[in-house]
DNA sequence: GTCTATAATGCGATAGAC
DNA sequence: GTCTATCGCATTATAGAC
């Protein structure tokens, strides 16, 4: 406990700075989150945030840049465990959930581009889009392998956008009401329904695929 | 053509100001719009926007005001016209699309809510809530009336959930794919399967509900 | 109602001691 | 790496002539 690893007192630092810099900026947006608030909230001052990140723009990209790899490492992989597509899919969308529910800072981020798109940098924007195809690649290869896919990119991309949107308008949401989630239980009656829809759902389930109103009870 | 109807002068500045600081606003939010950007792209000064509408907030409020009384207007009355569930949600999405490609600045002026909780004033913040209750109150009335849920208030009110948050989906994800419209396609599947797995879709259709790819070609 | 001019404040960013 | 102090600038908002 020697006072400080001295090495390490410069990253602590950087954590503590991305983590009230990600908290205050997916509550309030980047242009609405001021470096001295960001000082103000986690005690460095305000030259300290400018020679870890160089400017304000840095410190939004080294937060999405952590909350990307964050939430990626914590979404399932496109490997989902499971006999039938109603197995995988309930373990994806447990998953999911879980994840979402962990890292809730980690989409609301990406509803600053807007706000970023005014008064950021380039590099800012592009980590921004680099953060969205991120979770559009990965949800469509985590969905195409729960309902294999692999011959029918299109259905793969038509239900991860599906997904997406469904998670992007929760985050929204949860401006007004803190408490809301990804609601699992109609996205998957939803998913199951599109699949069929096009015709891809292999082992037969048009309707219902084990749904708690079908165990017997 | 005598110069100007002198008591229009006003009116007709006021709608200038708020066609300007709207699509601002929806465009960068909030925050990142300043006075002196509506100010510029308007063509009025500064103290113009203060003796109109008396504070930043003042203009957002107003704003949204517009935008809110717009869009319902746009939006499909509770009464749609149709025999069966399937005529009507034909009608009803087709409207509801239309109305979102019409005025797409309406949704993503919410999505500024954000934003403003940090720097703008309580009046602001109500009206974005009021703005949302409205949407949310117009969702499950028009819903039921399609559905017939008279009887299954519960369900009226999953599925207006679910369709607003694709609706804000979409608007989020207009920051990256500007021509990004509410997919009514997926969303008609989707409300037809949730309503049939509540058992509360009278009409048995269970799966598929005369879409394209049953019709006779 | 619209204009010019300006006050008061907070912003992002930097300099330089330690 | 962290601190104090500060520069230059944009911001919201106001005063007062017209």
């Amino acid at each position: 406990m020697t006072q400080a690893p001295a090495q390490d007192r410069g990253a602590r630092s950087r954590d503590a700075i991305l983590d009230t810099a990600g908290e205050l900026m997916a509550r309030y947006g980047y242009a609405a989150t001021s470096i001295s608030m960001i000082s103000a909230e986690c005690g460095l001052p305000a030259s300290s945030l400018y020679w870890h990140f160089g400017s304000k723009d840095g410190i939004y990209v080294a937060v999405l840049e952590r909350a990307r790899t964050t939430l990626l490492a914590a979404l399932p992989p496109a490997e989902v465990p499971g006999a039938d597509v109603a197995q995988r899919l309930d373990v994806f969308l447990a998953e999911v959930e879980a994840a979402f529910q962990r890292h809730p800072r980690g989409v609301k981020l990406l509803l600053g581009l807007g706000t970023v798109q005014q008064d950021a940098g380039a590099a800012a924007v592009a980590e921004v889009h680099h953060y969205r195809d991120a979770l559009l690649t990965w949800a469509r290869d985590a969905l195409s392998a729960v309902f294999g896919l692999r011959d029918h990119p299109e259905v793969a991309d038509e239900l991860a956008r599906f997904t997406l949107r469904m998670a992007g308008g929760t985050a929204v949401a949860r401006w007004f009401e803190p408490d809301a989630v990804l609601e699992t239980g109609p996205l998957r009656v939803a998913l199951l329904a599109l699949a069929a829809h096009h015709g891809v759902l292999v082992r037969g389930t048009p309707g219902e695929t084990g749904e708690g109103r079908r165990v017997p009870g």
